[in-house]
DNA sequence: GCGAACCACGTTAACGTTAACGTACCGGAC
DNA sequence: GTCCGGTACGTTAACGTTAACGTGGTTCGC
């Protein structure tokens, strides 16, 4: 028989056939057939050929362990999310997997559920992996994650949010800039008593970022920016809470126009304002965040911010791909979104 | 210095510190290093505790790779659904991951747009990481799928579908009996001209299956369940479209009942149908699927069946431990369903 | 007609870990 | 004192693949 042969098909391992195997019955060495099928120079059409349809007459799949271990390379992405149940990282996550399993690679996801220690353990768990690249949603995270990721050993992309220093490359967008955005669109249409209605300040960084935007875009021209607190996991029912927070204020104290984290929680809170027999936006503008599906096929779509999600992933994998291949993507991708004006705000006359 | 030592610190790899590094700084064998760190008998506490701060303080961390390839087992789970954008997909695999996570596997999750060659394609692909484990979704799948994982050499489990001749193990809700549950509530209400609105059969199996446990409820008391087909990726976009679909039609031929293929098409119809002044529930009853949080905050809320999304995601994920552990789960395990009442059915006179 | 260059392959030694087996030492039984 | 059993390690050989280098044969230039 050909070189070596320690076993006839399998000591340890009942695996199925193995290099080895497939040589064997080509007749050639391990080395050719490894050439052959994965289409490296110095084996000729003939050999090529035979040793392919051997390999797939026998079922012969190759390892990805013992390629990752002899060629120092894994062709696994790591990838973090908060969660599944928000369209937006369902959403990024699907571009990433259009781009990434094209180029043969497989996503490792996990979720975080908004805590950073979690992304931590995460991280260092993954390192068992040895991936060829992680993706991390957001631009926070735990101080610890920094010196994990020191020596920029293994490419890194967050997405979802941009910074001035990521901790290898970005891509997502400008949170601060879409709430100005959005509130510059419902500052000029006359509204003076604005308030912020999501989770907590420091649960989700993006929001906050946002929430400042708006801020910032109506300092000046009305009170504060108020802010109205709600928790739980269900997003549409915490913005039917938050809205009916707002509904024992006296009519001149109350808030003109509630801007919501997201659509869902808009949504929630648009249904808990109808059925109170507050007019919107007559009486109150409301508006969401992300341009989902849903706020599409309301009566009285939601004004809201359309983001790019899925072009995110996209990008996030394509800049991964390309510093897999030694290129140097940009570190900083900031994509635009799109105001979708929608029906829930309307011009008002002078403030009130 | 200990044993061998073919290498200083890298030659190939300019990975991290390796167990040779560790054992060289601890002045023990690889092999007790090893047995420390998985915690296996034969090696002293004082060792153990010596060696486990040597590792952390050199930053050891386990190659994945080189343990699947030794001990012929890689603590990596393959997952497959249709898509992320459906809140069904993403329970299930929340509580997938909830309970595989515990365990110390990771998950490699791909995507199939209900495409069963993709989901062949995909197994293929994902043998190359000898997963410990597989979950796809559904019980239907590419005849060659059967072929590949012929001799139950991996676990495979089943999810959101049952069947009496799973590959291995599944686990979900048997969907022509859910059919049945929400359509017997519907008929007992007095309901005789009953449709479908969803993807075009063969699309969904799970959703075809529901759809005839409606039809065999109606028979004999209804006129034969129309089928109105709608496409799109959009869940309320095709809802809205289908429920648009019965407005042409004249008052007395028209369904007096619509049996949505999920809740975002239902609330999507039911969009559309208030826009265009059909009453619901008085002219036409409006019924979903899944019991999604969207139908909670509705003025209206939706009639609906909620399934155990999560439960059948945290069961399938003990089940397939089980599996691993070498134990034999019941290859079949059907949950059920709760009936949502909800406002957009309501009892109607006689037959009309 | 002879060396250089090239093509198509083979050989060897890793990659980092673990299973299986071997061994030194110690305490106690007889 | 010797033998036995157990504890706490060490040694060797895989696991399946690939990088690096080696080799025999053919072709070509001059």
């Amino acid at each position: 028989m050909a070189s070596g042969g320690r076993r006839a098909s399998g000591r340890r391992g009942g695996g199925g056939p193995g290099l080895r195997d497939v040589a064997v019955a080509a007749g050639v060495s391990m080395m050719t057939v490894s050439r052959a099928l994965r289409g490296i120079d110095g084996v000729s059409a003939a050999t090529r050929a035979r040793v392919a349809e051997i390999a797939h007459g026998l079922g012969y799949v190759p390892d990805g362990h013992a390629r990752a271990l002899a060629a120092a390379g894994s062709r696994l992405i790591g990838i973090s999310v908060p969660n599944l149940y928000n369209d937006v990282f369902a959403g990024i996550l699907g571009g990433l997997r259009d781009t990434l399993g094209q180029a043969g690679y497989s996503s490792v996801v996990d979720t975080t559920d908004y805590d950073l220690v979690r992304e931590r353990d995460w991280v260092e768990r993954m390192a068992v992996w040895r991936p060829a690249g992680l993706v991390l949603t957001g631009c926070a995270h735990d101080p610890g994650l920094r010196r994990l990721l020191a020596p920029g050993a293994v490419p890194v992309v967050e997405v979802w949010d941009v910074s001035d220093a990521p901790l290898d490359l970005c891509v997502g967008i400008d949170h601060r800039a879409a709430g100005r955005q959005i509130a510059q669109h419902v500052a000029a249409l006359g509204y003076r008593r604005p308030a912020v209605v999501g989770l907590a300040p420091g649960v989700d960084p993006r929001a906050d970022g946002r929430a400042e935007g708006i801020a910032e875009t109506f300092a000046g021209r009305s009170a504060p920016l108020r802010r109205i607190d709600v928790a739980g996991a269900n997003a549409f029912v915490a913005g039917a809470e938050g809205a009916r927070a707002v509904l024992a204020d006296p009519a001149d104290a109350r808030p003109d126009a509630l801007f919501f984290h997201n659509d869902n929680m808009a949504f929630g809170g648009l249904c808990a304002l109808e059925a109170s027999g507050l007019a919107v936006p007559e009486a109150i503008g409301v508006v969401g965040f992300n341009g989902l599906d849903l706020t599409r096929v309301l009566p009285r779509p939601i004004t809201t911010l359309e983001t790019p999600r899925a072009q995110i992933g996209r990008l996030a994998g394509q800049h991964l791909l390309a510093r897999l291949n030694g290129l140097a993507p940009p570190p900083r991708s900031a994509l635009p979104c799109r105001l979708v004006p929608g029906a829930t705000v309307r011009a008002v006359g002078a403030p009130r």
